[in-house]
DNA sequence: GTCAATTACTTTATGGTTTACTTTATTGAT
DNA sequence: ATCAATAAAGTAAACCATAAAGTAATTGAC
């Protein structure tokens, strides 16, 4: 009952050409007449007629395929870069092949295993949080398949990257509550093995140092990048009586840990302990209270990698590479706004 | 300076033996003889050997693959049900080709066209929400390529589904919202072309009759799934003085979009207007008031659609088709769980 | 000791397309 | 009328792996 696919040879022995002349027809190669090419697309229609894709990558070499690795994708700032990756791949008529490492980089070489075996024309990756060994990188690079960083990039020469300026943003974000007054400031940094928390942790230590505020390390807690650990490290300083007047969170889902334990103990933000995140969620307005962040422009992001990749596919030869920093901004909303006098003495509440 | 990848013909001719034996020597074929065997994979694990994995597709005639079409990603139900279909797929050993029709028939009729090419082994599938020519479905099928369709479901016989019970869904929250002293009840119902709205409308419509409550034909508003929609349709009641006391809207997004007008037009939510939606995101803990929904299991659905596919593809012959719908529950926070007499004179607030 | 079965391979064919090269017919310049 | 150039096809080979069929050498039953 199954209609088996049609294939060129289908059409060829319809029309009484050969094969060749139906493939190069349909491709529009100059070969053929424009007679025989309107024909032939007529009949290829009518048939139903779809190449066999793994056919025509296995004959060609490339495949018009690009691989993404990343870490997570229920998640708003993954999913985001992810859709407008796949906008632009659509318009260009690229294929995407999305892998999800969760976190585990041992997953995560076997997907740029798979992607090399898969043979796409390029990778673009974002790395675990835990990726220690760049290996497998170099032998993407000595494979001669082209790989763009984005976001999360390993601490190598010659590589391409595509990532936001994320030192300038913690500096600016902490510039801004020193100047509203905040002297005692936390910093939930995540990770610090891995350029975000590394940089974004630098920024912090930089605008401090700038502005000559102390930096008590005790209120420098590094970990993980989602909400467990954003709740733990609340909660160990407020054990110890010992809570900043504002944190800066590495990520987004962070700040939301922190939301939940300062819920649960009772404490409020901003009045209590304010806060300020990286990353900007669509929901964040939609928060009690409505959080402020330092935006990341997950379009350029996505938008710079396709270029980035596309260009180092059309010309392999390429050596030079690129690292590109995005700018980004301070997006306030409710958080991190003003400083009140309640907070000085924030050793009250906990009574 | 480029690695060229090695083939089985590379290792086998290093071994003076056949690419044959290469290939059956690395897949534990019994031919083989366990010393050569053994010979064998040392050497190409040597030689970093990854197969070609489109080479290997065209041959078996099968790609170990599943192609999925979703109509949105950066949301957080299709988010979800990805990640747990990609964290099945790899316990599997399948790869997911994803592709995104973002809510587009043509876009998604291409993307369907392309899986076929790419020779996937199934198809799952979220349909747009305007959908109407279901053709191409029946293609797929006279393919003998299986195909399942989750939560979003074209109106045709003999498909394999897996689905949520939006009536059911629907029922149990209007049931509920007249069981605490609602009367004035309105529906954001989206478009009811498709099931979801569909179903969550007959739901609605189910409990109203049974409770015996009115329905106001002007509080059931047809429309889209995303935030503009919520806003608009709550925005034209305001605006004609018209609002009831609680909607139930059919998908999170509007009522995110209800909580942006209430917000500027100055309606405390849920005191004046009042509110539960379909579909359950982890931020809707953090939202102003944490809002109440009727849950969707993504985790259910995903891993329902994975076995249904994955039997379908092991049994090809089995032509009895399945649907599966997974049961809700509600989950109540701090919208729709009390009725103040406020609401009832509720002309009030708007002079 | 003979024949059948088993072991461990090799050879050949197949999948559907593209690339590189070849052929035949036509056109145009001289 | 002749020869070179071009147009419009065709043929052969390649891409890389797998499946099916074939072969030579060894083992084992009686």
């Amino acid at each position: 009952m199954k209609d088996k696919a049609i294939t060129l040879n289908d059409i060829a022995s319809k029309l009484n050409v050969s094969t060749v002349t139906v493939s190069k027809a349909l491709r529009n190669h100059p070969d053929i007449s424009p007679t025989t090419t309107k024909l032939i697309k007529k009949v290829a229609e009518e048939l139903g007629y779809t190449p066999n894709i793994m056919a025509r990558n296995l004959s060609a070499r490339k495949s018009n395929t690009i691989g993404i690795v990343i870490p997570k994708i229920a998640h708003f700032f993954f999913g985001s870069i992810i859709e407008h990756i796949y906008d632009v791949a659509f318009e260009h008529n690229y294929e995407i092949i999305l892998t999800v490492s969760q976190e585990n980089p041992e997953r995560e070489r076997k997907h740029i295993h798979t992607l090399m075996a898969m043979k796409v024309d390029g990778i673009i990756i974002s790395i675990t949080q835990e990726t220690l060994n760049y290996e497998i990188f170099d032998m993407v690079k000595r494979r001669g398949i082209p790989i763009v960083f984005i976001d999360r990039i390993p601490n190598m020469k010659n590589i391409n990257s595509v990532a936001v300026n994320d030192r300038q943003g913690a500096y600016k974000a902490i510039e801004h509550a020193i100047k509203l007054g905040y002297r005692k400031i936390g910093h939930l940094a995540g990770y610090t093995n891995i350029n975000i928390g590394r940089d974004r942790k630098q920024g912090f230590i930089d605008a401090m140092n700038n502005y000559g505020v102390e930096i008590n390390s005790d209120w420098i807690i590094e970990g993980g990048f989602g909400e467990k650990y954003g709740y733990d490290a609340f909660m160990k300083l407020y054990n110890q009586k010992n809570l900043p007047d504002l944190f800066l969170t590495v990520t987004y889902p962070v700040a939301l840990g922190v939301y939940i334990a300062a819920a649960e103990v009772g404490l409020k933000i901003p009045d209590d302990i304010d806060i300020i995140c990286f990353g900007n969620a669509e929901v964040q307005k939609f928060l009690f209270p409505p959080l402020s962040c330092i935006d990341q422009p997950t379009k350029l992001l996505s938008e710079y990698s396709m270029d980035l990749i596309m260009k180092s596919i059309k010309e392999p030869d390429e050596i030079e590479t690129k690292n590109i920093v995005i700018d980004t901004q301070l997006i306030l909303r409710s958080t991190c706004i003003s400083f009140n006098k309640k907070k000085e003495l924030n050793e009250s509440y906990i009574l």
